[in-house]
DNA sequence: GCTGAAATTTAGATTTGTCTAAATTTATGT
DNA sequence: ACATAAATTTAGACAAATCTAAATTTCAGC
């Protein structure tokens, strides 16, 4: 009753990740995109966890994780995390490359081998994202890092993180210059269309867009 | 047409080590107990992979690896002993722990995920119990090893490899002392059961069954 | 060469995760 | 409030990988 499989580990991964923006409940229809399936393959599912007893889950009135589905996704966050440094810092992977390959790795449930892993890396606190990895016990360090858009004006901040994992948006983001640790200021936001003129360090500023400063995190 | 399931994946290397004992076709018997299915199962698979067309399959009479099947075999092989290599020389497993987890493993296909992972380790040549692991093109070194019962008795020989991988058989080996590069001689062959009086260095003469002489390889 | 035993395959069912199409429930606009 | 649109669920089907039970083929002993 307790083991979930390959895809049900997506789904509770998924949900955690979802709820984050819908703590309320998140829904079928989110879940379907997010899958590349379709809405009735999701309320099957939803059905079965629910079964599982790993999610609440009301017809109509979207998903929420239950302690122990909470407790499962954190430990799949856990891994995908643990491998990602894995194979940034070991293997000499890009941050934008390493997502996929994670997303397989992540499911290898040996707790010895995830152990192991996790003293072999030196026991990091965060992933190539600046995304903070759960302990063992489930917990997340909390950051407290907001989205750069939400900085104060002339304050100069970290970039600790980022909301995507897409390789063109990583990929965007170096070529902006904007790299994990770099610190930034907010010199205007453009009245017209959003975008956000920032100074990285030393250098002249530049422009990003509004969606760019949304997704990276500083603090 | 070309890429094989997990599964599928599972019975295309199974069939390749089968071969080495087997070479005429591998039988369903054979396969399904190492399985741990039923004949029935396995011949619904060996239809499925003869129409992919990955093994050469006459009903009645066994099955081989085709071309295509004997490459994707030797891809698994090398995977599956990197991550051995990775378990036990980077995250400190004993040799006798590391099969199951490598066994998950060696199903992530990601070439560039692979060939890093061997540049990581060095190139290395032998997976942690001797066995060779495929170039990127599929060339397997060849080793020339022997089994030890067949070693010529008062002659030296060094410890390669084994033709076993359970813990069960690995754990005996440490006991005994016999561990990979190791030096031993032959001193005695028990014309009673067979047993094998082995001086391993220095040490005083010991015993060990025919069983195990017959799963160990020198050279 | 026959005959019974062993090995193997076929037939039909089951489980998991998916699909399409239809039915149902909730939300929205006036 | 009420019609209709949007979201969601149900119904029925399918492919993958397995099972049991029955049928078939091969093999071994004589």
């Amino acid at each position: 009753m307790l083991m979930a499989s390959y895809t049900e580990e997506n789904y509770l991964k998924l949900i955690y990740a979802l709820s984050a923006r819908q703590p309320a409940g998140v829904t079928t229809n989110a879940l379907a995109e997010r899958t590349n399936t379709r809405a009735a393959s999701v309320s099957d599912m939803l059905r079965k966890l629910a079964e599982k007893g790993l999610v609440h889950y009301q017809k109509y009135q979207g998903v929420t994780l239950t302690d122990e589905g909470h407790r499962q996704a954190l430990q799949i966050v856990r891994r995908h995390r643990l491998w990602e440094v894995f194979l940034v810092e070991k293997l000499g992977f890009g941050w934008d490359e390493v997502h996929d390959m994670a997303e397989e790795l992540e499911h290898i449930r040996a707790d010895k081998l995830t152990d192991r892993l996790a003293i072999f890396l030196g026991n990091p606190q965060f992933d190539p994202h600046g995304d903070p990895i759960p302990t063992p016990s489930g917990e997340l360090p909390a950051t407290g890092y907001q989205p750069l858009c939400d900085a104060t004006m002339g304050e100069p901040v970290r970039v600790m993180g980022v909301l995507h994992h897409s390789p063109a948006f990583l990929q965007h983001l170096a070529k902006t210059g904007l790299t994990l640790g770099c610190v930034v200021k907010i010199c205007e936001i453009s009245a017209f269309d959003g975008s956000v003129a920032l100074s990285i360090g030393e250098q002249p500023a530049i422009f990003v867009s509004y969606e760019v400063a949304r997704n990276v995190l500083v603090g």
